[in-house]
DNA sequence: CGCGGACGAGACAGACCGGTCTCGTCGATG
DNA sequence: CATCGACGAGACCGGTCTGTCTCGTCCGCG
């Protein structure tokens, strides 16, 4: 018997997770092989899969990373140290994607590319996409409520849609994306900010 | 020499489009064969390869078909087929968009979901996805100098952010993407409409 | 010191891929 | 009627994929 799954981080498992960020977030998983992933990795395939039982369990992990670095790292984390008040550091969310739709290695958003790519939200990838997806507008929900806007789980689904497309535009080669969307954002912000009360 | 490449529109040729259409469409490229391809086409796969030199050639193929049935077919004749003036035709791509997104076949932006899948807008794959995307642009621009909005081309690109976004999020299964999506062009549309002047 | 588990290297299996080729058939055309 | 090209069926090839297995090594812990 193999013994228990080891999910501790061993030197060997980062070493995989980090060839398959690199890997998988530039090109897509398809387009990757598990022997790429290795080599990069310096890491024999036994290794690999004493780790991870399948490349779909690896997807997972990398889609986990995803989240730590990209969602919570650069987005989140970006946006509110950009701006003090609630409602700029939405805004700053576009701030921080012109950085990143500029960097020559732009790599697009992994969620909706893997997303798409499996095209089916019923199989356990397709559903951690959606799921990592969501966590986003929850962080966008928590902005729009810090912000005091009315409605803050429909503005957080518009505001995602302007991010989305503005990401899919930048894929397209769209440097000025950001720029249109937080201007198209400004718009939102003022729709949804509540009517000043009379003192 | 087997002779000078038919383009003229044989029943098999059409048959191999139409089944490439059906099977790309709802689950991209790489994920479907050839050997799907043939058999649903009930052709030889001779017979492809005759038509088209290969698979890359197929999906150039394919892309086409989309535009004339979907971009034209669907999205643009639909709009201007629901409102007679320019800007509600604008609008009227969001009901569109309704509809579509409610049917249980919804199977996404092709040129989007290809160009993520290809993620190099040097292979003519990529390239021709992004000229299909850019022609919708172009579909837009025009109805926008019809409806004499200000900075067509800049309102283009916004209102297609607006359609990309929703469409991403229809994906993920929100099917109120398309009347939030609605919902904020309103707002692009009063910020684009020229100020009334003075008589 | 000795043992066991993690590891690197890589052969191997089985499936599937895109693409080429052969062959027998059918239908239109001269 | 004879011919020729398009076609359907399917064998075949070389390459690639995921996943399993073996083997030799090394390091840490008792």
């Amino acid at each position: 018997m193999p013994g228990p799954e080891p999910k501790q981080p061993t030197a060997a498992r980062e070493r995989i997770v980090d060839s398959a960020y690199e890997l998988f977030s530039r090109r897509g998983i398809r387009a990757v092989g598990i022997d790429e992933v290795i080599e990069r990795a310096a890491v024999a395939k036994a290794t690999l899969y004493r780790h991870f039982k399948s490349k779909d369990e690896l997807v997972l992990a990398f889609l986990q990373r995803r989240e730590d670095v990209w969602t919570k790292g650069t987005v989140e984390a970006g946006a509110r140290g950009r701006a003090s008040s609630p409602e700029e550091q939405l805004l700053a969310i576009f701030d921080v994607f012109d950085d990143w739709f500029r960097e020559p290695s732009f790599d697009g958003c992994s969620f909706i590319k893997v997303l798409l790519e499996t095209s089916d939200t019923g199989h356990p990838v397709g559903r951690a996409s959606v799921t990592h997806l969501a966590n986003i507008r929850s962080i966008l929900r928590s902005m729009a409520e810090e912000a005091g806007l009315e409605d803050p789980d429909g503005f957080a689904h518009k505001w995602h849609i302007l991010m989305k497309g503005s990401i899919v535009a930048a894929g397209e080669g769209d440097l000025e994306a950001a720029q249109r969307a937080k201007s198209i954002g400004r718009l939102l912000l003022d729709e949804h900010r509540p009517p000043v009360t009379a003192a």
